[in-house]
DNA sequence: GACGTGACTTTTGTATTCAATATGGGTTCA
DNA sequence: TGAACCCATATTGAATACAAAAGTCACGTC
């Protein structure tokens, strides 16, 4: 039955199971096939394996041929490691951004990809600062992730961008898993960082995004500590 | 036709993409389309189409929905941020080594997996002594990987396990597009990480590669610059 | 002559089908 | 009684067939 067009990948099979993964709905360690994946997403089985072995890749399932696939754990004492190399790789790309905005204003090249990527961070940053003058703290997590994902954008390099983007996906399962979010005393830390990208103050720029990022490895130690 | 049944997957199609792009056989930026690296490695688009998204989710390859893929490019100036995050990553795994090592010493549980890891490591270490010896300096790349991945194996850290796999695939990548490799020198600095790994110093270890790979780091800068 | 519009071709996305392998239970023999 | 072996079944791996979307090029019109 060829099963009526809907969309033409009704929102990538592989977002949605890494969503269910990080919800937890996919509980860590359970054996999972694809057959069971299929029905479940209501489609056949070749788009689940193919998102299967994408999620491979990003360690959040575990496959053995001819052996079926499981979802990975993150064992406690990784988390930790996880904000340390996220401190890295952060700190790399908020230098490589902020030599980027350099180059920008000094040179006559416009680079509209550029500019187009800054107004979003400007947006995203001003969305957040809306958000916590509300209250509406609920919204903070995705848009913490849009700016720091917006900060890769502007460094302009595609595989930092991809490896934030899979510590990103690694520290939310983490937060879902028990902790809430940090909250409001976070975001107002984001304004001195794109504050100095801006400027081209590259050292100052991965500085100040270290100590944000330690800031956040140990707010979470602590409430992890409970 | 149905291909008269060959290994189940002939040494596993993403395994021959990935050494493919490495060794530049796949030029980078070029467009490739399943169809073509189906013949090219004698197997169905299925395969490859998997393939494709594990090597997406690393990074050596860029997809978009209906237009294709084509082979990532690495910008030069990402070289300086990749041993910088390599740093990180083998900083974090080479502390979690020694602090393993430093629990198998002191409790009575033998954990079979960690002594054949170790031992493994001790010969890969011996291997490399034995190559530096006699010349035969083509074999230190792969003993070099086959050390660093057992020190992540030691750890017992998947996830940084499977990031730095990523990291050496990548750095793989640099090293083929130009010059050869650190050599013999380097090989040396292996023995004082293992030892301090072995003796349960934390804190030693992580120094002593973090300051392996900034050396390496510098050591391909200067070649590069060439 | 340039630009917009249309069909066509190429390529990707998905479903179905068949083959190969691992796993678990039952049976048999020591 | 226990252990090893074999077979049945479930599940993955791969190939083929078909549907949908995007890029391309020619044609007609302004």
């Amino acid at each position: 039955m060829p099963q009526a067009a809907e969309t033409p990948g009704e929102r990538s099979i592989s977002v949605r199971i890494r969503q269910d993964i990080i919800r937890g709905e996919l509980a860590a360690g359970a054996k999972i096939t694809e057959a069971a994946l299929a029905a479940r997403y209501g489609s056949s089985r070749v788009p689940v394996r193919e998102a299967l072995r994408a999620l491979a890749a990003e360690g959040f399932v575990e496959s053995r041929p001819y052996a079926g696939s499981r979802v990975a754990r993150l064992e406690p004492g990784e988390a930790g490691d996880l904000f340390d190399v996220r401190e890295a790789v952060e700190g790399a790309t908020a230098r490589r951004a902020a030599e980027r905005a350099a180059r920008q204003a000094s040179a006559g090249a416009p680079d509209p990809a550029w500019w187009t990527a800054r107004r979003r961070l400007g947006e995203v940053l001003a969305s957040g600062d809306a958000a916590a003058a509300e209250g509406r703290l609920d919204a903070l997590p995705e848009l913490n992730l849009a700016f720091h994902s917006g900060i890769a954008e502007l460094a302009g390099s595609a595989s930092l961008q991809a490896l934030l983007a899979q510590l990103a996906g690694k520290i939310e399962w983490l937060y879902a898993s028990d902790v809430g979010f940090r909250g409001r005393d976070s975001w107002s830390e984001h304004h001195p960082i794109l504050a100095a990208v801006d400027a081209g103050s590259a050292a100052e720029a991965e500085a100040l995004i270290r100590a944000h990022i330690r800031r956040s490895k140990q707010s979470f130690l602590r409430r992890f500590a409970d």
